[in-house]
DNA sequence: TTTCTTACA
DNA sequence: TGTAAGCA
């Protein structure tokens, strides 16, 4: 298939698929005309990629780890070498301060909200 | 019509 | 990421 059929079958922009190739993170293939073509695997394997850089991956790790996923969705034990599984410990405990960042954003958020409410109860009661 | 590359905001 | 240009 050609990149505008993955991009609708995945909801990932074209733009994102090119960057995917750039990156060689997803490679099609090439038709006669220049046109990426995309095999059926593809779609798994760019929701996968996807996931990945959400989860605020850098392109140069998931490149490392992607071979570790070629087959399933599942992460194949097999990949694995030293040097990956010290990467992915390093992502994992940045991964860890975000989480504890925005969970402190939450909880601030949350207490500024609870706030203002309390400030708009007075104020209807005094109000009324 | 769809895709391609390159470059800029 | 979006968009624009100029092709094939």
């Amino acid at each position: 298939m050609r990149i505008g059929e993955l991009s609708a079958l995945t909801g990932i922009p074209r733009r994102m698929l090119r960057y995917y190739d750039e990156a060689g993170l997803l490679i099609p293939d090439r038709s006669a005309n220049g046109y990426r073509e995309y095999d059926a695997q593809s779609v798994d394997r760019a929701l996968q990629i996807r996931g990945l850089i959400e989860a605020g991956l850098p392109t140069r790790v998931i490149k490392q780890v992607l071979p570790c996923l070629k087959q399933s969705r599942d992460i194949l034990v097999a990949g694995a070498t030293p040097e990956t599984l010290a990467l992915l410990e390093g992502e994992r405990d940045a991964m860890t301060e975000r989480i504890e960042r925005l969970t402190r954003s939450r909880d601030a958020i949350s207490r500024y909200i609870g706030t203002v409410r309390r400030m708009r109860l007075h104020e209807v009661s005094v109000a009324s």
